[in-house]
DNA sequence: TTGTATGCGTTATCAT
DNA sequence: ATGATAACGCATACAA
């Protein structure tokens, strides 16, 4: 099928392989114009393409890097490897995506066949285990970035949302408007998913800032499939919050199922913000506030300081980048003027 | 960094390159215990791993696959994509993945350089244009798979929606539900473009069909962008349309946006139904409608056909695989008992 | 300006 | 049971 080779070019062009590569890497400073162009003509009549993986060989490089994530069909995921990809594609790279599954053992796996395969770097949305094998990476001076999540003793390049900040904004937005009781919904926490712990620490740090109380019954942490559940508990018992941070898309979801099978009115009952710009943000009703990621820019970032750690091998000072969040004004949170809590 | 070769390996454990080679592809059939354990403690020692790129070079093969597809942000190429990537886990296939943004030039270089990286196989949700370059490997045999889109005049395997059936389900329940002035929202239509012309032929075949007014005005062809814009002109003059069918997400978003702008009730003003089943049709109000299509199937089938025309390089009978769309009932389509067309 | 020779890290063939 | 050697397709130093 794919057999012409650079072989059988030099041979019908008249000229040795030397020269046929010399031609391919535009090196035709020394060559005339005569052969340049038979070499030319000849590669048209056979249709011949370079064989990447024998250039691979001989050079060291691939022009490929890996993309290691935890969750493909998450939104933010989906969006960052968007900007890498158009990244990429500008500098003549590609990537390999895979799947990790949020599944620390799948992910030191898909790091060695990736190294096997001698891509050039690796960003990864870590699973935040895996420690000693990001740190023999780093020792080795590969490149290496981490985005969303990070593993915490690794000293590496790392693209984060400002989580605090993110927490900060929705507490200062709520308590602008009135609100007191607020309450925070987040996945389990782990001390290795570092965006968990930073945005629920955040968030209780605005709140004493802000004078508000911090009510340990209002944090409802919980497996996703759980949440709905746990919020179900904590309406019937005692006083509800009068509003609800989301720290992510999925929490989002099911809280707006919770509200919807319950009868709640969203903000008259109770006041939603959350992080992470879900699509369908404004054809809700009422529509969403929510705090965006600068996802396009983070991946761009992501892919930049990978190419240079590429580029120069030498030792670069691996920093974090913490984005700043931002919070788009919708519907779903509103002025509490008068202290009424009643329904509609 | 990663320099430690087979030949390191050989020298420490003192063998040859080849018996390590065979120990590495367990071909320790006559292969003493001892020797064995050499290699097996040298390897662990030198920390030594394979260069597949190598051994790629040698065997002609790479294990990866590259997809190509034309909006990486749609929730169907990454639901695809999703399955795609595992089933390709399974086989320990990697998956390069490149986005053309629907630009048939862009897809035709990433062709070229997929090709010269010497992938195994190309998935593509193709733009439906480059009938040259694709004629051009389906003789050389070269493993091919569409999916959701194809190229009419290519005979390769095809993995795609019964986008008539999908159709035609929505005229029929619509129709069961008394509606009988239904309209349809699509991208302009472009004869390339295979989902969108058989669904709305289909959708056009259904109509007739059922023995349903085909009102011209009420089929809504426009870019996306636009397509607020003609919903607002077909709204204003004459009379609208009683139920919508947007036969994709993007369509939906836009319609849903619409009526919220324009203060529209649905089911009672209008009813909808749409093709993909977005992610929160169950927690819209009303809960919407869809038509959903199997992608996680859709992605699963499309590597299987790849891998099967890999490893038997024969010839093998091109198909095209139409997938069973499934009606999920929710609440934007209500039974039209009485004939009122009034508001509320 | 172009050609020769050698090496990249494997695998495969054929000896031994 | 294990080893020597020749590919694989290209790049490059050095020669011519």
């Amino acid at each position: 099928m794919k057999k012409v080779t650079m072989a059988d070019v030099a041979k019908l062009a008249n000229v040795s392989k030397s020269t046929v590569s010399q031609y391919l890497n535009k090196r035709y400073e020394y060559m005339s114009e005569e052969t340049r162009k038979r070499i030319a003509r000849a590669i048209e009549e056979l249709g011949y393409q370079p064989n990447i993986i024998a250039r691979s060989l001989k050079q060291k490089t691939t022009a490929t890097i890996g993309v290691i994530v935890f969750n493909i069909l998450h939104m933010l995921t989906i969006q960052v490897l968007h900007a890498i990809e158009e990244a990429c594609q500008e500098r003549g790279f590609h990537v390999i995506v895979s799947n990790s599954d949020d599944d620390p053992e799948k992910e030191k796996k898909y790091i060695d066949m990736l190294l096997a395969k001698q891509v050039d770097g690796l960003i990864v949305f870590t699973t935040g285990k895996n420690e000693d094998v990001y740190q023999r990476l780093v020792e080795e001076r590969f490149p290496l970035v981490f985005v969303d999540r990070m593993v915490p003793g690794v000293e590496a390049d790392a693209i984060l949302l400002d989580n605090k900040r993110a927490a900060a904004l929705a507490v200062e937005y709520l308590a602008s408007h009135g609100y007191e009781r607020i309450g925070a919904v987040a996945p389990p926490l782990a001390s290795h998913v570092v965006p968990r712990m930073e945005r629920i620490e955040g968030f209780r740090q605005a709140l004493t800032e802000k004078g508000l109380p911090v009510i340990a019954d209002y944090f409802v942490t919980a497996e996703i499939s759980s949440i709905q559940r746990e919020l179900a508990k904590l309406f019937a018992s005692g006083r509800p919050p009068e509003a609800l941070f989301a720290i992510n898309d999925l929490t989002l979801m099911k809280i707006l199922h919770f509200v919807k099978n319950n009868g709640i009115h969203v903000p008259d009952d109770l006041a939603l913000i959350s992080i992470d710009d879900v699509p369908f943000a404004d054809i809700y009703t009422p529509t969403l506030t929510t705090i965006a990621q600068p996802t396009f820019a983070m991946g761009k970032k992501a892919a930049e300081r990978l190419f240079m750690q590429i580029v120069r091998k030498q030792k670069h000072k691996p920093q974090i980048f913490r984005f700043p969040p931002t919070l788009i004004e919708r519907k779903s949170v509103r002025q509490r003027g008068n202290n009424n809590d009643g329904r509609r």
